[in-house]
RNA sequence: ACUUUGCGUC
């Protein structure tokens, strides 16, 4: 089992959950019984090709063959409903969920980026205080989904204020945090602080990335200062 | 190294 599941994982996270599916079929035929695991993967491979209705098929049907769903079958079509704009639906599943798991951080990590990339506002900001009110404010996701919030909405200072926030709540950024604030930077054009930001990461140990290296490149392209670029070397 | 959440380009 563990080979197909790595198979059709593989297979799922290129795009090709066509091919996985006719992995599944050779297990049955093989007598080889798929797991939890195995639909996890599934349900996660037509998220990524944004196929929700046959997401939402592989739970139904895994549970018609007897193999219950669990937090992360929940949390992958979550995840996926958010990423296709489903808000909605991804809100039905958690009430949905409730019934036989507990939802996690991840759940609701998931829930807040989606409700905040969805233009739903007031709940993610009633969701966000409840998150507060059981301590998930504890872990760099949360804060990170926030500064992304925050960027996107022009609030680039309250996004900074937010970094010394965490910091001082020993919640230490990690690159992608630090991505997430470069690139608001760059879009809002201070390409200084930008590069504030990059001194800032490299002096607490947090070595950037080839993302955080595109988004100064691309970022300081668009905003006409090419020439500044160069210090990247 | 069998499955889920946050970052850039496309």
């Amino acid at each position: 089992v563990v080979t197909y599941n790595a198979l059709i994982d593989g297979l799922c996270k290129m795009g090709e959950v066509q091919r996985a599916c006719s992995i599944l079929e050779e297990m049955f035929h093989k007598g080889c019984v798929p797991n939890i695991i195995t639909y996890n993967s599934l349900i996660d491979g037509y998220c990524k090709v944004g196929n929700t209705i046959a997401a939402r098929a592989v739970l139904q049907d895994m549970v018609a063959k007897g193999c219950q769903p669990d937090v992360l079958s929940y949390n992958i079509l979550i995840s996926g409903l958010c990423k296709a704009n489903e808000i909605q639906s991804a809100c039905d599943i958690l009430e949905e969920m409730m019934i036989c798991c507990t939802p996690d951080a991840v759940t609701y990590n998931t829930l807040l980026d989606g409700l905040f990339k969805g233009k739903r506002i007031k709940e993610a900001h009633i969701l966000l205080e409840k998150m507060i009110a059981h301590c998930y404010f504890s872990d760099v996701v949360p804060y990170t989904i926030l500064l992304g919030a925050l960027c996107k909405a022009d609030k680039i200072d309250d996004a900074q204020v937010l970094l010394q926030h965490m910091i001082r709540n020993g919640v230490e950024p990690d690159v992608v945090s630090y991505n997430t604030l470069i690139n608001g930077l760059c879009k809002a054009k201070r390409s200084d602080d930008a590069f504030a930001m990059l001194k800032m990461m490299t002096d607490r140990g947090c070595l950037p990335n080839v993302i955080t290296y595109n988004t100064m490149i691309y970022g300081l392209h668009t905003a006409q200062k090419p020439s500044e670029s160069h210090a990247l070397f």
